[in-house]
DNA sequence: TATTGTCGAGACCATACGTCTCGACAACCG
DNA sequence: CGGTTGTCGAGACGTATGGTCTCGACAATA
């Protein structure tokens, strides 16, 4: 996913490419929301628990097929080390959450959702699971699962269970370590110090 | 987080790192999972939920301080580029499934856990959630999440619903696109041709 | 005091994003 | 028909970063 072989690729110079799109990560995401609009639609399937299985099993589907996943890799990893790439990609990942979240929106008015279901968690139950297969790669994303999660997002949904109250001084943002250093310099340094040669030399 | 950094924060050479481990991210993963392993214990909370509220919350803490979560989220952007990293990432997101899924299984023997509850599945449902808000930043990780998760997650895994046969045809594997170069060289293509004075060139 | 092995420092190589330059070519204009 | 202008493909270049190599310094030991 270099720029070169995707310039070699096309056929065109590298330059022209960046002279219509800002980065890479503009590329990448721009053909990838192309496709998901074009291959990932929401119709009304008649029950929540259809039309998220239409949507994930769509979803998952296209993070089978190879060029998908690996521009999806590329971006968040990229994203990553980059800010500009990170707001791409969160441009991204909020628009495909939105259209998941339409379903459970049509859902509610369906009154199959109930009124303190928590949307936002879980949209991101099923993002996250997608993402984490597709990174991590330890699990299949197969058309099992997505019904699989269908059905759990919708019980899920239903249960009128109270949601818990938000904790008054819960910490929102990352807090930066008290002491110097990271935890992995201090480990390095710790370890070294630690008779060395007893270290996983592997 | 480049090696340089590290090796100046943790005041040796970048060579000396280099001769006790293998790769950079062999030192992180080294460092985060006896952090991981120290901080967040799994002692018997008394029921699957307590558990689960406990174990949830400690790993969400972690992910809200800095270095961790950097840490974690520059293995996991190397990861997508190097076959080797992608072992050591496996290795530690395996070892930190296992963790959770021990409490899964203390709740089979409590009889909380139906015989039927595909712990694969829900363990990455909690690591899918905490990984994609960690490497995305859409929304906090806070403890009301994390008790939200482990009362989800104990409803999950306590209901008896059968789960999905596994669809015999269906692909496991990642599918290379059948025309030649990837969905972005032909979108670039595409795009280029069809009046590329028009194209998103903000 | 001489030998040996590790250390810190920094040069060096490879890769990849993004920029700059240059010659070629097509469209348009006088 | 010939000149101007702008975009194109190709490729050199600058920069950053992971990982390797070299070298002088120093500590332990005989």
């Amino acid at each position: 996913m270099t720029m070169d072989s995707l310039a070699e690729a096309a056929d065109v110079g590298k330059q022209t490419i960046y002279r219509w799109w800002p980065s890479k990560a503009a590329v990448l995401v721009e053909a990838l929301t192309e496709r998901a609009l074009a291959v990932v639609p929401t119709p009304d399937a008649g029950s929540l628990r259809a039309d998220l299985a239409a949507f994930l099993t769509d979803s998952f589907q296209s993070a089978n097929v190879a060029s998908v996943a690996n521009s999806l890799r590329a971006v968040m990893a990229d994203a990553q080390r980059d800010p500009d790439t990170a707001d791409v990609l969160r441009q991204f990942t909020a628009q495909r959450r939105q259209a998941l979240r339409a379903l459970f929106e049509r859902g509610r008015r369906r009154r199959e959702v109930s009124g303190t279901a928590d949307l936002d968690f879980l949209v991101d139950l099923a993002f996250g699971l997608l993402w984490y297969r597709m990174l991590v790669r330890n699990a299949p994303l197969d058309r099992r699962v997505a019904l699989q999660m269908a059905t759990a997002l919708a019980d899920q949904a239903g249960s009128r269970r109270p949601q818990p109250a938000t904790i008054p001084g819960g910490a929102r943002e990352e807090r930066q370590d008290a002491r110097s250093g990271t935890i992995v310099s201090r480990y390095i340094s710790r370890r070294l110090r630690r008779s060395p040669a007893t270290s996983a030399s592997s």
